[in-house]
RNA sequence: GGAGAGAUGGCCGAGCUGGCUGAAGGCGCUCGCCUGCUAAGCGAGUGUGGGGUGAAAGCUCCACCGAGGGUUCGAAUCCCUCUCUCUCCGCCA
């Protein structure tokens, strides 16, 4: 959410980062209800302010023993103007808030402005794309050859989109969780943390899940709890409503969990193998950091997932997206994509977003400066460190031989026993 | 699931027979004094959000004692609903 007095001083300024965006607003209601709502507040207090001072002369003439009831009439009648402004005020509000919290964030002026993911600079390729002789097979079929990865009765169990892992695959997605949470935790100085996966309406709102995109999120019938679609909002709200001192930041978290994701208006895309699911595990990145900070910790956070993909040996590209492509609360995002040589593309592994004070003016995160009067709120940023399923499969696709055996790349041999190869 | 107790400022903790209580007292913190050092002691200050005014410091007003409603001229204090925490019983991984 951006700040109301930001919005109100600087109309023509969000409508154009909107349409950078390829979003629009209500501004004009915005700026009427905005004009209104100081009104009758204005109106309000002073209306208070006089209740307050003469309740007071009430109570002295009562202690005395004189009559009042001319003064109590008339508060009456005070009291029940201030009940009607008071009810136009939150209605007022409520309108603002609503378009307010529809409003995306500002994109960084480092942000080249474009329409989709097509006007996305690369920034750059790391590693080297593997050699086949003949075409490698998608990781579905390899995993479904080497018996560890079983689509059709995942589906039976639940139904389309949900992954099945056995055997060596289980153990292997297992291995890629403890690598990417040991790396983070012993050489990039995050806190581990296992939080919960289900989570109430004020949390998905602090992260700006919702109110926008409810139909995204499952939603748990007869309670107003949902599933997490990422790590990031669990981690981003652990400081929900809290007064940090600036020496706590910045703050890094970590976390392993499965993500829940609807999908809504996906079909037909990445219909086969563990591309899109709805469920699927990631570890995620998240810090909470002071904002003159922000920007060289989004850098740091990139650098932190991408060792990930070196330590695999997996092929990768940088991408900074545009403003067209961004989501709704980043101010700058860089996505990483691994390289899947079934399909000779590069897929999204990881997205690493500064959401500046977006996320943490609706969640309350604030701090304060050491011998500094006041609060301000903190910056936030969240980075997938990396998507474990997306990982999986491009383990399969880079490290297939022609015998149909996948190769455990070295850096994870000992999260598997030792074992260096799958195979039938 | 049943019975009870509670939720107050950074923390602890009064107030809860309604009216100078934004809130006693203590701890912590900041600044100053004192002091071989440290500790102790003394003095002052120390919440958040939102209006108005001002270049700013500031001044001023409104709101906030878990959340939301209600009663009242007036609510931290009375009533209702909800959330959370704790204790006991039951059930259970």
């Amino acid at each position: 959410m951006l700040e109301i007095k930001f919005v109100r001083q600087n109309l023509s300024e969000v409508e154009k980062s909107l349409s950078t965006r390829g979003n629009t607003a209500d501004l004009e209601t915005f700026k009427a209800r905005d004009a209104m709502r100081r009104e009758i507040l204005h109106e309000a207090e002073g209306l208070k302010h006089r209740r307050n001072v003469v309740s007071e002369q009430i109570a002295d003439m009562k202690k005395k023993g004189e009559d009042a009831e001319s003064m109590v009439l008339e508060m009456r009648e005070v009291s029940g103007k201030i009940k009607e402004l008071d009810k136009s005020l939150s209605e007022h509000e409520e309108a603002i808030m609503t378009i307010l919290m529809g409003i995306p964030n500002i994109p960084h002026t480092s942000v080249p402005v474009g329409k989709n993911e097509s006007d996305n600079p690369v920034m750059k390729q790391v590693g080297k794309c593997p050699d086949f002789d003949s075409d490698p097979k998608p990781h579905w079929e390899v995993g479904e050859n080497l018996g560890i990865l079983d689509f059709e009765r995942a589906s039976k169990i639940t139904g389309a989109r949900f992954p099945l892992y056995l055997g060596a695959g289980a153990k292997l997605e297992r291995a890629l969780i403890s690598f990417m949470l040991d790396i983070h935790t012993m050489e990039h100085g995050y806190k581990e943390a296992l939080p919960p996966f289900i989570v109430n309406r004020q949390t998905m709102t602090g992260t700006a899940q919702l109110p926008k995109f409810e139909e995204d999120l499952f939603k748990l019938e007869g309670w107003d709890y949902f599933l997490i679609p990422t790590a990031e909002v669990p981690l981003t709200n652990i400081h929900q409503g809290e007064i940090l001192d600036e020496g706590m930041l910045p703050r890094y978290y970590t976390a392993y969990t499965p993500c829940f994701r609807s999908e809504a208006g996906s079909y037909g895309k990445d219909t086969r193998g563990l591309i899109r699911q709805h469920q699927f595990n990631k570890v995620e990145l998240v810090k909470i950091c002071s904002p003159e900070t922000s920007y060289d910790e989004l850098e740091s956070l990139l650098s932190n997932a991408e060792t990930i993909l070196k330590r695999l040996e997996l092929p990768y590209q940088v991408l900074t997206l545009c403003t067209g492509d961004m989501g709704f609360a980043a101010s700058k995002t860089y996505d990483i994509e691994v390289w899947m040589p079934a399909q000779g593309v590069y897929r999204e592994i990881s997205s690493c977003s500064n959401c500046e004070s977006f996320q943490a003016r609706r969640a309350n995160i604030r701090f304060r400066r050491k011998g500094k009067k006041g609060t301000e709120l903190a910056h936030t940023l969240n980075g997938s460190g990396l998507a474990v399923g997306r990982t999986f499969a491009a383990i399969l696709e880079n490290y297939q031989q022609p015998d149909g055996s996948v190769i455990i790349p070295d850096a994870l041999r000992t999260y598997m026993g030792g074992l260096e190869k799958i195979e039938v």
